[in-house]
DNA sequence: CGATTTTGACCTGCGC
DNA sequence: GCGCAGGTCAAAATCG
């Protein structure tokens, strides 16, 4: 059975205080058909330590828009749960968001997931496709602080065998920036979401071992849907129609 | 002509 | 404090 491993890089904790709670937040996600996820695989990119990353096997463009709405989906999902224990622990006023901080000194929540082998059952054919399979995805960790509290966007990676630098996610962005990062030939892009008040950002790299594999972090999650539904190709709509 | 990309400057954190 | 590395800004260039 495969297994796949998201990385969540989690809101955070606390310096000073903070004691770890081990938090149950599961979901499930349609699997598309013809789409095995490979073994566990860590990603060991430099830039990048820490992070695990989901790695599907094959290159078509609908594993790759899968890869994409399935970290989406955690994101915003990972993001409810967040808000949920927000105000369940009365956080009130308290967060805040940071833009720069020392990746290093935070704890990373993690996410982890199993393919299950399991049947969609019927009622729900407006998708030629038969989602058979489900990524559960389960059992979050994370740190809780008291006192003062510093919520980081929640953040994705994920590696994607493409010809295709940015992959279509269905949502618009806008370059801001790109950067040659040491020891990688290929530079890291900066994209932003276009929507106004969506300050939603992505970077796109290279894998350096592997100039084959993209590297695609997400950082913060949308609040609102995807602008472009109309341009997008029949199974991206319907995969985001799904999923949204 | 508005939207997006390009690209060097600028900013900030971090290690020495 | 200094310099490096990564992230962002923004003016100019380019695109559609």
């Amino acid at each position: 059975m495969s297994t796949t491993n998201i990385v969540n890089h989690h809101s955070l904790f606390d310096q000073e205080q903070d004691h770890e709670i081990p938090m149950q937040m599961g979901f499930n996600i349609p699997f598309p058909p013809n789409m095995t996820l490979p073994p566990l695989d860590n990603c060991h990119h430099q830039s990048l330590k820490g992070i695990s990353a989901i790695t599907p096997s094959s290159l078509s463009p609908e594993a790759a828009n899968f890869a994409e709405t399935l970290l989406a989906t955690a994101v915003q999902k990972t993001r409810e749960f967040d808000d949920h224990l927000t105000s369940s622990f009365g956080g009130g006023g308290q967060l805040l968001s940071l833009n720069r901080s020392k990746v290093n000194s935070w704890a990373w929540g993690e996410v982890t997931g199993s393919l299950i082998g399991k049947r969609s059952s019927g009622g729900d054919d407006q998708h030629h496709h038969h989602h058979n399979q489900q990524l559960g995805v389960s059992a979050i960790k994370m740190k809780k602080m008291k006192g003062r509290r510093k919520v980081r966007e929640p953040r994705f990676c994920f590696k994607t065998m493409s010809d295709v630098d940015v992959l279509d996610d269905g949502y618009k962005w806008r370059k801001y920036g790109q950067k040659v990062v040491k020891n990688t030939q290929h530079p890291r892009s900066y994209y932003r979401c276009t929507q106004d008040n969506c300050r939603v950002k992505k970077r796109v790299e290279r894998l350096a071992e592997d100039p084959r594999m993209v590297i695609t972090t997400y950082e913060g999650r949308h609040a609102h849907s995807p602008s472009n539904e109309l341009e997008e190709s029949q199974t991206q709509s319907e995969l985001t129609n799904f999923f949204w």
